[in-house]
DNA sequence: TCAAAATATGAAAGCGCTTTCATTTTATAA
DNA sequence: TTATAAAATGAAAGCGCTTTCATATTTTGA
């Protein structure tokens, strides 16, 4: 049994092939500068000893380690989840595999965990918004190395980018609220630092409803970690607010979906006391009564995208630096005109 | 600027701390070998160059990536997203980092994705359930590679895991339900394919019942795919079975989430008309009304305890090659003793 | 048929570190 | 102080591959 003894090497490959080290090196990596029947031999070597290529040796060689790093916030947001499960699918065709970071929103882990996967040679890197430390921008000037921020959009024009617009689809959100016949809003967000994208959204619709001479003044925005927790205790804030919003924007999903919960909780009825929307279309937002309006994200696609781009970077191919993707409201059960008359005064119970 | 030349090597902080090669390596990963006043020479001159190690031949040299392999079925299952966070967080805080892999219950790509990061030099490897393809097992052996298997128990003995029993845990649920009253019942399962722990899970179902004198008929047993979708198809499925179940148990709360919102769209009152199980405890199970009753699994502190088990095998300390974990029967809103006189009939609507 | 061009192969020099092993320096004991 | 042990350092040999560059083989065109 040739499992039983020492790990084979190429060498032990090209001894038993009866080739040099260099054939059955190119053999294994560049295939078509070997003629067939040598090209066989070396294969055939190599199943009989059940080689397996030294990644180490290999990189070290050829200065190519053929796996990306990705540094995400969390994997417990099911929206980064989704995305990184596509983005790593997509590397894992190409023959490339994921190296995972994740800092949870402390920007100094990042610049730590990015460090850790350059150090280990990844070929192209992934990261999340465009709110990163100094230092890690200095990281990627040293290494030169093929990176694309995701997410958002990189208006600095420095990075290529996968993302979208945070801001507009937050505001059309807003705008569309506004059409319904809401004037009082409140906006439940994550937590803004090191969070370019929550930032964002409450930008737009801050900027969406100035636009129509309503001011959300700083009170009117409850910032909590993701979570539906979170998402209960801000409605609860929220109700607080005086005058009463009829309309709630949260920040994303497992926001909206705990305002939603705990709405119901207090027998609030949504969408007609009380309009909810989120962000991202999850899978839950379409299933739970009365469905949530949201912003729909293409989470997999991104990912996808992402593995793409980075590889024909990594090719040398010519690439456009800056994908925008489109996002779309998504109207659901969760949104309504305002109860007439309702609207700024405080309910009666 | 340093920043703007070749990227620094060892050899050039060694020139620069005015040490040797040899000395200014152990500075790096040795540094108690190192007289104090060098070892402050050499960690000055790697900060002033912005020194890097060079992982692959670090690697080469070292026989040793710190990168452990984690190779799951799929990061859209948020039970094992919320898993893999934990551990990569772990890991991340001793110095090593996640290189993931997932196979989407596809046994082939399993021992591709596998291969992919045994190649890659993984110092250790982390798999999900028991349930893998010989091929797979046979890398295990040639690599001699320091692996745990997670969410399940191995009864094989060979190889090291962290996990709990799904059988016990899913016959905990079914004897539960009769204890309430239940007789008739249905399960709907995930996919059993290449799944030891869909099919422990009806097992542990099927005996627990079968303990009580119930068949649980195959036709009983509903498989879909994990999707809340699913759920929801396959209750509609379980409505039509004769007699109708009391007792619907689902191998996830995903599905038992669908479920639930299913039996809800068609005005059955959960858990009067029908009780309703998950497993897993995901967050959304303890917020939505009624509650879902459910198996709490420990998802975080699996990734958690297989990230120091793996780290003190590679350090090639003593453990415990088995660790079991408990898991909760969490009773919520969802199950209830079945409505008098209606088990078994079919009710007129 | 034979030279020139095109293809295949091999020898050997690294890739940037770690790690013996030998040597030098420093600390300790007599 | 000096012999001895302990600590610190350096020289050099790899780790297992890839990749020039040179050489050998095959194909092609006249």
């Amino acid at each position: 049994m040739p499992e039983e003894q020492a790990k084979a090497k190429l060498d032990d490959v090209a001894r038993v092939a009866d080739v040099s080290l260099a054939t059955a090196s190119r053999a294994m990596s560049a295939p078509e500068l070997v003629k067939p029947a040598t090209l066989a031999r070396v294969r055939e070597a190599a199943r009989l000893l059940g080689y397996v290529p030294h990644g180490a040796a290999r990189a070290l060689a050829s200065r190519r380690t053929h796996t990306i790093g990705a540094v995400i916030p969390t994997l417990d947001n099911p929206i980064f989840a989704n995305s990184t499960q596509a983005l790593q699918r997509e590397l894992g065709e190409h023959g490339y595999q994921l190296l995972l970071g994740s800092h949870e929103y402390d920007s100094m882990r990042e610049v730590l965990v990015t460090r850790a996967l350059l150090e280990r040679g990844v070929d192209g890197l992934v990261l999340v918004g465009t709110d990163h430390s100094p230092d890690l921008y200095r990281l990627l000037t040293v290494f030169r190395i093929p990176h694309v921020l995701t997410w958002s959009l990189d208006e600095s024009g420095h990075h290529d980018c996968v993302g979208f617009n945070n801001r507009e689809a937050a505001a059309r959100v807003a705008q569309y609220l506004y059409e319904l016949g809401h004037r009082e809003f409140a906006v439940i967000s994550g937590l803004t630092a090191h969070n370019d994208r929550a930032r964002d959204r409450i930008t737009g619709v801050r900027e969406a409803l100035a636009a129509r001479s309503i001011e959300l003044a700083p009170g009117r925005v409850i910032e909590k970690p993701f979570s539906m927790e979170s998402g209960r205790q801000a409605l609860r804030a929220v109700l607080q607010l005086d005058p009463r919003p009829t309309a709630v924007i949260c920040g994303n999903d497992v926001l909206a979906q705990g305002a939603m919960i705990e709405a119901h909780a207090m027998g609030l009825d949504v969408p007609r006391a009380l309009s909810i929307t989120g962000f991202d279309d999850m899978e839950l937002a379409a299933q739970t009564p009365p469905g949530l309006t949201t912003v729909r994200i293409p989470a997999a696609e991104i990912g996808r995208r992402v593995a793409r781009h980075i590889l024909a970077r990594i090719a040398g191919q010519n690439v456009e630096a800056r994908t925008e993707l489109a996002v779309e409201l998504v109207v659901r059960g969760s949104t309504a005109p305002p109860a007439a008359g309702v609207s700024g005064h405080r309910r009666a119970d």
